[in-house]
DNA sequence: CCAAATCGTTGGTCTGACTAACGGTAATTC
DNA sequence: GAATTACCGTTAGTCAGACCAACGATTTGG
């Protein structure tokens, strides 16, 4: 096998590599029904929790809140969602999804199927669903990483990190 | 648990997800060591491949020949690669590792060790081995998506092989 | 009432990966 | 053996994604 390099059996490395391949195949799937990942992630949080301000559809999706401005404001412009003042706090915008909203979200979870397998074509569905616990178990542990317990053996300061907000 | 959400079970998500953590992680900890993923990159393959072209190199790491040259400078200035005109074909520099990167190397080699294993906490050492062993699957499906033969099974037209975006 | 915190918004920054183009060199063809 | 074609390293610039800083409007809490 190519694997006497170690590049080759470094799992940062796969994961980075895998990654981007499934960026291509989604983004490139997504592209062609009109739609970005980000899109996708906004109706389909929307339709799985029910309306959130957008504040918290950032949490929830990890969208940064500066980007999530235009983007809402491009699903309400083509009439997907709606961005209403709450009454209740005048800070905040309710995001809701319309009915359009759903049928496109249909849609694009029928794109996102397909690119789901096209991504995970090599592996059996046995295999599919066992990559997907192992990564889950790593971005869950990602958010919690030590409830408690030893600092770190020959641990320094923390190098700084940047915080991710995934929820 | 919290897969009562669409995204929460989605491949693609959970591969980018846990790929930007393996990312923060390896930074974090390379630049501790005053290293980038590429440096290592570029000294594991020299390492474990011997001498090459900077195309060479390019091709094996999948760093960009523009910004190969930049690093490979950088290598060289600390001493820790040579790049000399190849006799045999001087469009060619022949990138050669000295001890000084050797020795860099096996630093960052523990470096690289320590945050796989911080990546891959809570995962079992067979649990590891099978992600990794599924990861190498997509990454190899990746390169050879068909050996040959029918252009794809329900594939519209082609997807762009680089870009996310078509462009 | 005043201070602090929260929300949406704007604008800018930083980084990684990519493209375009060019001079120098090698291989190929006539 | 001159011209064409292809390849290598290099420079400069583009582009998208994720982030930060700061602001006005608003709510919350002492």
């Amino acid at each position: 096998m190519a694997d006497d390099g170690r590049l080759d059996g470094l799992a940062s490395r796969l994961l980075g590599l895998a990654a981007r391949h499934a960026e291509q195949v989604v983004g490139a799937e997504l592209a062609g029904a009109g739609a970005h990942r980000w899109h996708y992630a906004v109706l389909a949080t929307l339709a799985d929790h029910g309306p959130a301000s957008q504040a918290g559809l950032g949490a929830r999706t990890g969208i940064h809140a500066s980007d999530l401005v235009g983007l809402i404001g491009e699903l309400a412009g083509r009439g997907e969602v709606t961005r209403t003042a709450d009454p209740a706090d005048r800070r905040r915008n309710v995001v809701e999804l319309t009915d359009a909203g759903r049928e496109r979200l249909h849609r694009l979870d029928a794109v996102l199927a397909g690119a789901q397998d096209e991504l995970l074509a090599p592996l059996s569905p046995g295999r599919r669903a066992e990559l997907v616990r192992l990564l889950r178990v790593l971005v869950e542990h990602h958010g919690h990483p030590e409830p408690q317990g030893h600092p770190e053996p020959g641990g320094r300061d923390r190098i700084s990190g940047r915080a991710s907000r995934t929820g």
